[in-house]
DNA sequence: TGTACATCAGTGAACGCGCGTTCACTGATGTAC
DNA sequence: TGTACATCAGTGAACGCGCGTTCACTGATGTAC
């Protein structure tokens, strides 16, 4: 009663079964080049598998992305660790310029996954419908936001300060600085920004524009 | 030797070439509904002209959609008028909150267009390579920065501020409050941001995260 | 143990659709006489 | 002025391609005897 293994899996002895086979092969796709241009047949190729296996599994290409994309956020934020600030620990500075990279990585790899997929909504929506994969269900900002009101609370930030505002700042430059190379084509989107970049932000966050009392 | 006439143009005595009259058609298109799921038979149902009439005036749809954005960005910039700000009227943070409105307003008729491009590259380079549509070649940043230093020679802003670092954190902090709309897909994208949080963002960037110096 | 059979996930050629693009044809206009 | 003809942008049916999806068939495995 056990019928045909398919060829890709015949090797091992219990290996993951078909679906979660395909979803990973799926997310290596989207980690390697993004979801624009990608079939279903690449999948299939790439998971070693029939074209018409996927609809043994899934309801069709749009739930195996959805869950693919998923995935595919989950194992960069896993390979990147926590966000890299401790309240209490180090500088201000010094954690505010680490999250900016982490968000920079993050985005890098976010993008091309999403750009692919905004003319088909169904999948977004699928994906909204899953668990925020990103801190715990909370997403960046809050992660950010979390860290700003623990370190206020430590008193090394202005007792005024809108930790919620600043963390909308901090992910909106991750945005900034990688969209453009996304819509410009622009060869592969790297996570760095250039050298001394994030520096001037950092000082000008904490710093602001005004310029200093003198009443 | 002058032969048949597009339907649609008809009446008109001198009007508009078909060539000019198709970027409209399609500009018209890309602002009521963005550019996913936009087909050359929607472009020519909405010309009033035969599919393949295009051809006769355009190497192909790529180069149709990279006119036709132009001309959008361009429409859009002129109907926003100019940046809302000049150095050394109002106050700097007014100036500032009405920056980031005008921003917002920017990016929430650019994205929609821009979504639908992202898996046709060419369409993309096609866009780069025609001059620059924003404040007059320079782009919104520089805009941004250029108003900021201004500022910041008058006295307005500190003497230490940087208006480059500062004009990427007001440019991203446009895309982070519009992105998230396009990617959830929930309905059209608005221009409003919530109430309070522009004021707060501004706030945050004016007054700075650190702590009030009391050595 | 050996043989015939039933099961059903896997297979991949084929289907149907929508798209960008082509091209044989149409017909309004200018020209020749 | 009137008629026959030449021009060529406009027209839209048809083409070709790639895609997501389907489904008749395959064949490895477990079961019955």
């Amino acid at each position: 009663m056990s019928p045909r293994k398919a060829a890709a899996l015949r090797d091992g002895l219990d290996g993951p079964s078909l679906r979660e086979h395909m979803i990973a092969a799926a997310e290596r796709l989207i980690a390697r080049r993004g979801t624009v241009g990608l079939t279903v047949r690449d999948i299939a190729r790439e998971a070693q598998v029939a074209d018409g296996v996927l609809y043994n599994h899934f309801e069709g290409k749009e739930e195996l992305l959805a869950l693919a994309l998923h995935a595919h956020v989950r194992s960069v934020e896993r390979e990147l660790g926590e966000l890299p600030a401790r309240a209490g620990e180090g500088t201000v500075a010094e954690n505010l310029r680490a999250c900016v990279a982490y968000g920079l990585a993050l985005h890098a790899a976010f993008l091309p996954a999403f750009a692919g997929l905004l003319p088909q909504p169904e999948v977004l929506a699928r994906f909204d419908a899953l668990p925020n994969p990103l801190g715990d269900g909370r997403g960046l900002r809050t992660l950010l936001a979390d860290y700003l009101r623990a370190e206020q609370d430590l008193g090394r930030l202005a007792p005024d300060a809108d930790p919620e505002a600043a963390a909308t700042l901090l992910v909106g430059v991750c945005h900034e600085l990688v969209l453009p190379r996304l819509l410009t084509g622009s060869g592969p989107i790297r996570a760095e920004a250039p050298a001394g970049l994030v520096d001037a932000l950092v000082a000008t966050l904490m710093n602001g524009l005004a310029p200093p009392r003198s009443s």
